[in-house]
DNA sequence: GCCAACGTTGGC
DNA sequence: GCCAACGTTGGC
């Protein structure tokens, strides 16, 4: 089964690499995404077993490290929970409209793999992340660019 | 703090 | 169905 690779965004004053790291088996929930864009990425092509880069977005802007899909998508309770900041009131149990994956958390980078680091390599011209307007709080990946992003944390390329 | 990008909402 | 207004994201 071919491997599929994926970026997901964080911003860390709210759920940065860290807290990842701390939580209960150094997995998190996955939740809270209300783009359907993203919300399709989640519960059309995330598989288990699947690699992730953990992107710090706001003043950090850079690629903290890897982690791992763990669990596939799932609906995402928060959309259930009135509570919730991410409540949907268009959303039931028996329709979801919203999905959570579990990811865990893997290797820190060393040094964290800046914006600026990113838009030096050749092979990352295309990369989602670097296009103008990207919004997307999680998109996939090609196995070229991961690689290229691995080849900068490992410090095999300037940055 | 500002602003560009972009998705969503709601009036028509 | 169109589009202006609005809210959010995220780089700078």
């Amino acid at each position: 089964m071919a491997r599929g690779y994926w970026l997901v965004k964080s911003d860390p004053d709210t759920f940065g690499w860290d807290e990842f790291v701390a939580s209960p088996d150094r997995t998190t929930m996955w939740d809270g995404v209300r783009n359907y864009q993203a919300r399709n990425f989640l519960r059309d092509e995330i598989r288990k077993g699947d690699q992730v880069l953990f992107y710090h977005s706001q003043q950090d802007r850079a690629v903290v490290g890897t982690a791992r899909v763990v669990r596939a998508a799932y609906p995402d309770p928060t959309q259930f929970d009135p509570a919730e900041k991410g409540f949907d009131e268009r959303s039931s149990p028996e329709n979801p409209r919203w999905y959570a994956v579990d990811i865990k958390a893997g290797r820190k980078f060393a040094r964290p793999v800046t914006l600026d680091a990113l838009r030096d390599v050749p092979e990352l011209a295309d990369m989602r992340l670097l296009r103008r307007g990207n919004r997307l709080s999680v998109f996939p990946v090609t196995a070229p660019e991961w690689d290229a992003v691995l080849q900068v944390a490992k410090g095999r390329r300037p940055g």
